[in-house]
DNA sequence: TTGAAAGCGCTAACAG
DNA sequence: CTGTTAGCGCTTTCAA
């Protein structure tokens, strides 16, 4: 079908060993012939066959990348990061969505595997040690953001939990009387890995129980709005609701809207992840920006690293930030 | 390195043609050898090389998608579905964004042909003979979304120019007495395919010119936000501005919010594309909904038609649905 | 400076 | 039912 080294070697009465020696720039080969090679090769319109090579090469140039979906503002930021920084280094990425099927990601991430990429960025739903040990066994080195899986396993992000106390400190320092960190996904913490969920709760207890002026509640599943409502009207306090994810945020605020209620007038909001969607909503949601497009790019920087046989820190911090929005 | 169909062979004590079809469930071999070959197979933890398989195969079982980026809603929605899609059937996707850079749109293409990928789902920022031509002589089927190349390519959207003279339709019908066409892409229209927005610039021109008694305008260029605004200024007219695009929309409304101005009791605003942001947004947004995920669904069934030698219609339109917000 | 041959791991074809 | 061989297209090694 397409042409071969083999066809540049008949056409220039040569042999395959020379034909490789003038497309890759490799010493040993007269400048005429490599000259000569490299008309014909474009004249034949010849392309690589990066398989073949991959195969002899043992790399693929080619970087996994497993996530939940694209839905999702947050990692199709992450995505779109990873992949430019994967196009410098002349990697190319290979996108699998698990939608949080803990079964199906092991699959994926078997696929990719046998597919023979480089290295693996993870945005793990499976948790646990079996788990990990999987990872672990892989022949190509896995880096994980988001949710941490076991220390022994690379991760990159932010301190989770200190940063729930930042935001938290900052809506008590509005004065409010009762908050209530509202995290629907808290009651799949058995089955799935929430790690990042579960963090943000722990800083927000942790905060929460210093002052104890302050009344406190949780709010967990995928009936939160329900949850909400009620509580609101269960009480005159002046109430903030810290949400674990700013798509959570602006679900309440598009229902207390609804229902004729102001915010922060009535209720204060606080969001968490800082997503680009924030930039056309008001009242500007006040959120802690989880920097992810630097973290997509420094994941793709270490997993080049350990590709390439390096080691690299096992838990790397990224710099978050707390915003203050019009929502409290 | 790992376990390979030589090794599973040589601890059985059979030939790799054995092993061959005991894996992957072929013919002429008894019961009894499957099985042991199947036990030892999965105590050795083999896991096919998909490279080699590929490489004798002549076929990878992956497709290539060339967007954007994936800061737009649009295209994030659209490799969501497309992923799903390929899942599906089995089918993994090489995801490679071209940022708008026509050069480097060709190097990615072609850097994925040498991958021996099956096909190529394309979002083109290319336009033109030549390259069009080049699209033709690739060895692999090629899809286009979004933009059209040339009859020849096979192309998958909805009817642009219809969908504009139908939102035009629509917002004449609220009793505007002048339309602004906010199109900013317009200006790279030279050296860039934007295809969509001039045959969306089309059907409004052509509905909008049948009604004399309208004003019309056209708004292009990056810094379309100041244009509309002296636009505003200048004539006490009822307004309404057809934006090409719901970013565009989205930020005029943010720019007018800032200013103290009402959507849409001062101007009323159309957008175009029916992104999933604007769920959050208000006032709701007129817009013309695009079926993305059907069209991504649509894109990956018409490729697999095509990769397995089946010839598909070369144009084939998707519906789509006018959207009437509380932005008019 | 060039050629010939081996081999990456797999599947397909043909014998036996 | 099973083994052997060739070959996918490339790179690498060892000779010449």
């Amino acid at each position: 079908m397409s042409v071969t080294v083999e066809d540049i070697a008949k056409a220039c009465g040569v042999s395959r060993g020379t034909v490789d020696r003038a497309l890759n720039n490799k010493p040993r080969i007269s400048p005429e012939t490599k000259e000569k090679i490299l008309k014909v090769a474009k004249e034949l319109g010849y392309r690589p066959d990066l398989l073949a090579r991959s195969l002899v090469k043992g790399r693929t140039m080619s970087i996994g990348v497993v996530a939940f979906d694209l839905k999702n503002r947050f990692f199709a930021q992450l995505v779109n990061s990873i992949e430019a920084e994967a196009r410098k280094r002349n990697y190319t990425i290979n996108i699998t969505l698990q939608e949080e099927d803990p079964e199906l990601e092991i699959q994926l991430i078997s696929s990719l595997v046998g597919r023979r990429i480089d290295g693996i960025i993870l945005c793990p739903v499976n948790k646990g040690e079996e788990f990990s040990n999987f990872i672990s066994s892989l022949p190509i080195p896995v880096l994980v953001i988001g949710n941490v899986l076991s220390p022994s396993i690379p991760y990159i992000g932010i301190d989770e939990a200190k940063a729930a106390r930042d935001a938290t400190n900052m809506i008590i320092s509005k004065g409010y009387e009762r908050i209530v960190f509202v995290c629907p996904p808290l009651y799949k913490r058995n089955k799935k890995n929430i790690y990042s969920h579960e963090q943000r709760l722990d800083g927000f207890l942790k905060t929460v129980k210093v002052h104890k002026e302050i009344e406190y509640g949780v709010v967990s599943g995928m009936n939160f709005i329900q949850k909400v409502d009620s509580l609101l009207d269960s009480s005159t306090k002046k109430t903030a609701l810290f949400c674990s994810g700013d798509t959570f945020a602006l679900d309440i605020i598009k229902h207390l809207r609804a229902k004729g209620k102001k915010v922060p007038q009535d209720v204060g909001i606080m969001g968490f992840d800082g997503i680009d969607t924030l930039e056309y909503v008001t009242p500007a949601l006040g959120t802690v920006l989880y920097p992810v497009e630097k973290t997509g790019k420094k994941a793709v920087e270490n997993l080049v690293e350990m590709i390439n046989g390096k080691s690299i820190e096992k838990r790397i911090l990224m710099k978050y930030k707390i915003i203050d929005g019009e929502s409290l």
